[in-house]
DNA sequence: CGAAGTCTGTGAATATTATCACAAATAGAT
DNA sequence: ATCTATTTGTGATAATATTCACAGACTTCG
């Protein structure tokens, strides 16, 4: 593994990559050069040798990357063979939505439990999960062995919430909430403020 | 207004900032330094200020910044005097939630119409909106002045949703399909891929 | 009023990220 | 076997974004 430092961008393009090859070996394409994978990703060419050259060289001059060969390593690479558990807390819309939101089954990633302060929701099922209370979250956390948590409640309790989470041993939040998290040095945490994303978008558009 | 171009993660934290005055002003705080608002925002004070810079000069030294004029200039900046009308596009789980989502109005977004291709789910009321059939697309865009599209279709179907948005008129799209889109040039997309947001986090969790 | 302290605005310096551009490697044709 | 057309991998270069650092503006206090 490369010992310099990765940017973000490029791991995050790597599972666009991932995406792309595994479309084409499915339709049984063999090879394929950085410029045509680019074209799919509406990336650069030099950009897409730059991302995997972070990691080896897998391409062949003249001829492009074996697909099936470059699919097996970024899998490797990024980690596909393992799994991870991710709780929901917060069961409004959104969360219900992630619960039941199927493009997470696909890429490993399995949400284990659902939590909500609200106490007519505790109980109810969902999806085949049945709906906790925020004091059991330390409990399930340990027994589901849960890494990944998404905070989907108000931004008024997702402080509280990160808090808990974060006590509870989770290291790694993606935060719906519209609020910046304090979280300590080691926490990773991804803000998804799907108003904001809206407004920079029409910022620019208005300009 | 600045001449100079402005980077797009500036607009995103400038609407950061925002959040965090109007939080100031409604709790009687009549100002507050760079550095604290960078702390609230968990950010530095030097990329506070430089953010602001690029719009003028709204600080005193010695005090800091006056929330109250710090707001109405942010909210002019921003064009949080308009507001914009949203489709949404896909009544699944993750349509449906985002149709209620409660955060879109509090910051002048609309959404005015839903869409789906499935039969079933034409006609349906949800939160005072019905869902209507892609073939009145064009025609509700224009109607309902709707500048904003969100894709919350499966990957198979985003291209071809993208595309009718973008020949009914709409140049802004906010794209939840795991799926690189292909638009002209003048179109703005913004991607929202769950899954890669989780993975990326996860991923440096393993490393 | 003057001194000490605070804080902005902004050029300069860094750091980070993306693009260029080309030598070297390979494929394919003749 | 040689020539031509491709395409990679990667230093060099350019573009972009962030942090530093400090002069100058303002405040507060004695």
């Amino acid at each position: 593994m490369a010992a310099k430092k990765i940017p973000e961008g490029t791991i995050s393009r790597l599972f666009i990559y991932l995406r792309e090859i595994t479309e084409l070996v499915n339709m049984n394409i063999r090879t394929i050069s950085s410029a045509e994978l680019g074209e799919r990703a509406n990336l650069s060419d030099a950009q897409v040798r730059k991302d995997l050259g972070y990691f080896g060289q897998f391409g062949v001059s003249g001829s492009g990357y074996d697909t099936g060969e470059l699919k097996q390593a970024l899998e490797k690479i990024l980690g596909k063979d393992k799994t991870w558990n991710v709780a929901v807390i917060g069961a409004g819309h959104l969360g219900l939505a992630l619960i039941s939101y199927p493009g997470f089954k696909k890429h490993g990633l399995q949400v284990v439990a659902a939590f909500d302060a609200n106490k007519k929701k505790i109980g109810k099922e969902l999806g085949g999960l049945e709906i906790q209370p925020l004091s059991e979250l330390k409990k399930t956390v340990a027994s589901k062995k849960i890494s990944i948590g998404i905070v989907a409640v108000p931004a008024e309790n997702a402080q509280e919430v990160a808090n808990e989470l974060i006590n509870s041993g989770v290291e790694c939040l993606l935060n719906f909430a519209p609020t910046s998290l304090n979280v300590p040095e080691k926490v990773k945490v991804k803000d998804v403020d799907l108003s904001r994303e809206l407004e920079t978008l029409s910022y620019f558009l208005a300009t």
